[in-house]
DNA sequence: GATGTTTATCTAAGTTTCTTATATAGTCAG
DNA sequence: CTGACTATATAAGAAACTTAGATAAACATC
């Protein structure tokens, strides 16, 4: 029979993985917002800085500031807007794509050894409920940009 | 059949997760360390500093400013540790258990209106495999502080 | 096609949130 | 009781934001 969800758990859950994630990025030696700005540009393409101001929820002074800086260490690429010569195009450079990879291969390597500490049935359980964890995301994202 | 645990794709979701966690302190104006920490000592009791800087990986006199912020807001006391005169336990007050509580509320209704829109079966299988996202959470806690 | 409004980005200045370096005071081992 | 360690605090500066306002291109309209 199926069970219904307790989202006080999920609550729970998802924020300790946010506190998991959260610490990591200071390896790097680039902030949250920095490396999601490039996680963004590396993943739905090149954009302009206003729609980065929307996805990422910072002011747009603050986005321009990180591309510039992401832009000084050779990460992005601004380049214009052939359709509006008022906006810029925020391009990743391959040495940007080599930070996200690398980023999420640190996280994976870290996830494995953790995972491979789950039972067997544990981990068919997660894999079991990944389509609709991320079809959680995707409702959030839609209804965050109405 | 059990199917293997992708881990890419359960890095994938984590890191959305994170992304829409972050966003949503702001509302407080206490920053993410900070609720962290409130956080902290809601659901593990009185720590002393030095505790708290080790669990949330800033620096000691991050902790500092963070407690005394609070600590003016109401929020947390400071009390003497009987065992030791050097150190501080820093106590959660019922305003800053409310806090932890408020946000946390905020997070349900914000999540439930999401999952009413997944199929019951969606829902299922995430309640199924919460036991061992917690236990995933737990081994990386465990693992952490060694 | 000049004009007012809106949009996209930038600049400047100030605030918050961290950091590193160092000081102070209590503990503990010999 | 002396030296080394531990727990916290203070000071000064760097990083990551914010608000306010300037500039320039686009667009609507008359």
């Amino acid at each position: 029979m199926a069970q219904e969800l307790s989202i006080s758990e999920l609550v729970e859950v998802m924020g300790e993985f946010t506190r998991m994630n959260i610490r990591l990025p200071a390896i790097q030696r680039l902030s949250f917002t920095t490396l999601s700005v490039l996680h963004t540009l590396a993943t739905v393409g090149p954009q302009r800085l206003s729609e980065l101001t929307a996805s990422e929820q910072v002011t747009q002074p603050a986005i321009t500031q990180i591309v510039t800086k992401l832009e000084r260490e050779g990460l992005v690429e601004r380049r214009a807007d052939p359709s509006d010569r008022r906006a810029v195009l925020v391009h990743i450079t391959g040495a940007g794509a080599a930070v996200v990879r690398g980023r999420q291969e640190e996280r994976m390597v870290r996830l494995t050894e953790l995972a491979e500490r789950l039972t067997q049935a544990e981990r068919s359980r997660i894999q079991a409920a990944l389509p609709a964890l991320t079809r959680l995301v995707e409702l959030h994202r839609a209804s965050g940009d109405e």
